[in-house]
RNA sequence: GGCUCGUUCGUCUAAUGGUUAGGACACCAGAUUUUCAAUCUGGUAACAGGGGUUCAAUUCCCCUACGAGCUACCA
């Protein structure tokens, strides 16, 4: 049975990446019929964040990324919390110390400073120089009874060649000279990572260890650590990392990382999730599906697909899905409920009633066939719904220089005489037939009656109802505005 | 500095020991005989460089360059 896992430390917000780590771990379990768990990494004091932990919980929840076994939902591996697990870790590493696969360290933190120093000063690899190995039994007894501040460290068996096979980079190899001793618990009785991480692990029967690149070169110490335990490691993958735009690890300084900014901007999480899981992954054999959701990712997901080379995170991309799973969510919807004019207006206004005047929400028949005519911009930007709309709910002044173009052969004259007979002719059209067709053969009527061009009737009738130099097209914009305030607008214009 | 990983259009990527090196985003142009958008059509644009191996290399090998990650009692 495959065993996957997501261990994110707690420090106040879930990264972008952290979120494709955790997707791939889900991906790799759910697809191989396996099981997919959460360990909170809280071993370091310091940066705990309050909160944090609910945070990164109800992220996951909102991506749909479902665990079998971690905080709040429990397991046969409880507690999932590494704070709450330090008697495992003392009890283990004693095993280490025994069989000399560790030993305490007493250095302070000035010496170890001036060594690390010397050695850069010298141009030597900073490492440990193992001062403490040398102590006797005796004398370690002694300085931990008279409580002088001790870690433990990893002895790394430096004779070694380690060759990883890791499944997404292949072979790797590292020179145990060049590894250094890591502390693996710290002076204040916590372990480090590196020690939680291996005998949770284990402990939790982890069969793929799916993390980020910026831990293969630690990978050694945890694979000798495995060792000197004498248990099985675990299969490892380490996955590209998502980058800036200038390809350095993705970071704060450079825009938004924390997924709830994105959720705040308003992307969906299919969004998200489809976005992410495509950078640094592709399906294979020249598949060009782009558009996936969660369970067909699961589907279409395996570790092979997964790249070596890091991605960056290019928020146009992840502005066009977006905007596709906005208009996909709206039709499948529609599809569900009916496809009439008050649903859609319904689900449209979902997207962008913040964002809208609250004036506006009077005149609902109105408003639904406003929104209707926007559709496009409003899936694509709700947010500037406000700019979009305008013009039905607040009557434009008229811009001579606006719908006297040259460029459209409009003068005052033109303007006065369209407005006039577009005005006479709509008036014909019965209220229950004012639809975008009638108004469409009302105009090229009025096109055919006048002796001018398209462009000379279309655009000062739209560019006087709304006052806008871009909007939606004359039929529509007349078809939303009704027949009572576009004949108001017009009889208005021949005044220009 | 040391160790490790990486490198196909601007970006995400596909494919291949012999191809006009494909798609998507972005960009540009045309069409949609009214603007913006949407849509449709078309276009610009990539195998980092140098050596090998080979009849043939973007593909396999080596070197170089460049980029990145790690180098904490942080994860």
């Amino acid at each position: 049975m495959i065993v996957t896992r997501f261990p994110p430390s707690p420090t106040g917000f879930v990264h972008v990446g952290s979120l494709r780590t955790a997707l791939y771990s889900y991906l790799f379990a759910r697809k191989n019929k396996g099981k997919f768990l959460i360990r909170i990494e809280d071993t370091d004091q310091k940066r705990y964040v309050e909160g944090a932990v609910e945070n990164l919980l109800s992220t996951l929840k909102w991506a749909g990324l479902e665990y079998d076994e971690g905080p709040e939902v429990g397991g046969p591996h409880a507690p999932y919390y590494q704070s709450q697990r330090t008697e495992l870790y003392k009890k283990n590493v004693q095993d280490l110390l025994k069989n000399g696969t560790a030993y305490y360290c007493f250095c302070t933190s000035e010496r170890l400073d001036e060594m690390r120093q010397g050695q850069e000063r010298r141009k030597e690899a900073p490492m440990y120089d193992r001062h403490c190995t040398k102590f006797s039994e005796k004398e370690i007894e002694e300085k931990i009874k008279s409580e002088v501040p001790y870690v433990i460290r990893q002895k790394i068996p430096q004779e070694k060649i380690l060759i990883l096979n890791d499944l997404i980079r292949g072979k790797v190899r590292f020179d145990g000279r060049v590894i250094d001793d890591q502390v693996l618990m710290k002076s204040d009785g916590f372990p480090t990572y590196h020690l939680a991480n291996v005998i949770d692990d284990h402990d939790m029967e982890i069969t793929h260890v799916i993390r980020g690149e910026e831990w293969l070169s630690s990978t050694p110490k945890h694979i000798w650590l495995y060792e000197a335990f004498g248990w099985t490691p675990p299969q490892f993958a380490h996955i590209p990392l998502l980058l800036n735009a200038d390809r350095s690890k993705l970071s704060k300084r450079q825009g938004d990382v924390a997924v709830e900014d994105y959720i705040k901007k308003g992307y969906s999480k299919e969004a998200i999730i489809n976005f992410i899981a495509l950078l640094g992954w592709h399906p294979g054999k020249g598949i060009e599906k782009e558009i996936y959701s969660l369970p067909e990712l699961v589907e279409a997901f395996s570790l092979e697909g997964v790249h070596k080379a890091g991605a960056i995170f290019d928020i146009q991309k992840l502005d066009w899905f977006n905007w596709q799973w906005t208009r996909r969510k709206i039709e499948e919807k529609l599809e569900k409920i009916g496809n009439t004019l008050e649903n859609r207006a319904k689900l449209l206004l979902e997207l962008c009633e913040e964002y809208l005047e609250k004036d506006w929400l009077k005149d609902k028949n109105l408003l639904a066939r406003a929104l209707k005519t926007v559709e496009e911009k409003i899936t694509q930007n709700p947010k500037e719904v406000r700019v979009y709309l305008q013009f039905y709910f607040q009557e434009p002044e008229i811009k001579k220089e606006l719908i006297c173009s040259e460029k459209m052969k409009v003068d005052t004259e033109i303007a006065k005489k369209v407005s006039a007979a577009a005005g006479k002719k709509l008036e014909t059209i019965s209220p229950e037939n004012f639809t975008e067709e009638e108004i469409k053969k009302s105009l090229i009527e009025v096109v055919t009656e006048l002796g001018l061009k398209n462009g000379q009737i279309f655009w000062p009738v739209r560019a006087g109802l709304t006052g806008e130099q871009f909007s939606p097209g004359v039929f529509e914009v007349i078809w939303a505005l009704g027949k009572e305030k576009t004949l108001e607008r017009l009889k208005k214009l021949e005044q220009i």
